[in-house]
DNA sequence: CCCTGATTCGC
DNA sequence: GCGAATCAGG
């Protein structure tokens, strides 16, 4: 992997943008690493970056909480913390299982936002290279383009694929399936 | 432990 | 010039 004019532009644009170096790594696509930014930064002399980047939040950490949906959600964790199943493939259906139960009548009423409806930045969306154990798996975006992302935000859903927010929405229960089913899995032409 | 950018130094 | 390893820090 060699730095074409090419590879160097979008380098010079996403660093300018305030994304950090790693998140200018996974644009760049695999087998440029966040390291070799880095390296490439310095030597290009673009080190010192405008402060209303570098002090801006690079990280996906902290996603919009969920207004009143969000007092259901730590009941899920509470759930699922007891059993004794490790790994993502062992629990993720007893997650779903569980969170049916987690959104009993008397909570369920309050889910009433929808995923489209939570504004989470582009910035603060990852990609598919970025999107690490810890982060929410919601997709957003069509994927048949490059704007494709995740919701990325770190999932505080016992080990489960989703933030409190779209975990909320995700397992929503069987009366709104119908909605939650065309906000999960979208056709795309 | 997750991440950040900075620096060093063998290639 | 390049970037993995390492460092110092949040």
């Amino acid at each position: 992997m060699s730095w074409s004019e090419e590879r160097v532009e979008l380098l010079r644009k996403l660093w300018s943008d305030g994304l950090s170096a790693s998140q200018v790594a996974a644009e760049l696509g695999p087998g440029i690493t966040r390291n070799a930014v880095i390296g490439k930064i310095h030597r290009l002399g673009l080190a010192e970056r405008a402060k209303s980047a570098a002090g801006a939040r690079p990280r996906p950490a902290k996603a919009p909480r969920p207004q009143q949906a969000a007092s259901a959600a730590p009941a899920i964790a509470a759930r699922n913390g007891g059993h004794g199943g490790h790994g993502p493939a062992s629990h993720g259906p007893v997650v779903h299982g569980n969170v049916a139960l987690a959104f009993a009548p008397q909570t369920m009423a309050v889910a009433r936002v929808t995923p489209e409806e939570v504004v989470i930045p582009m910035s603060e969306r990852v990609t598919l290279m970025e999107l690490r154990e810890s982060m929410c798996r919601w997709p957003m975006g069509d994927p048949t383009t490059p704007e494709f992302r995740f919701c990325g935000a770190h999932s505080p859903i016992g080990g489960g694929p989703y933030c409190a927010h779209h975990a909320s929405v995700a397992y929503q229960p069987a009366q709104d399936r119908r909605r939650r089913d065309a906000l999960r899995a979208p056709r795309y032409a």
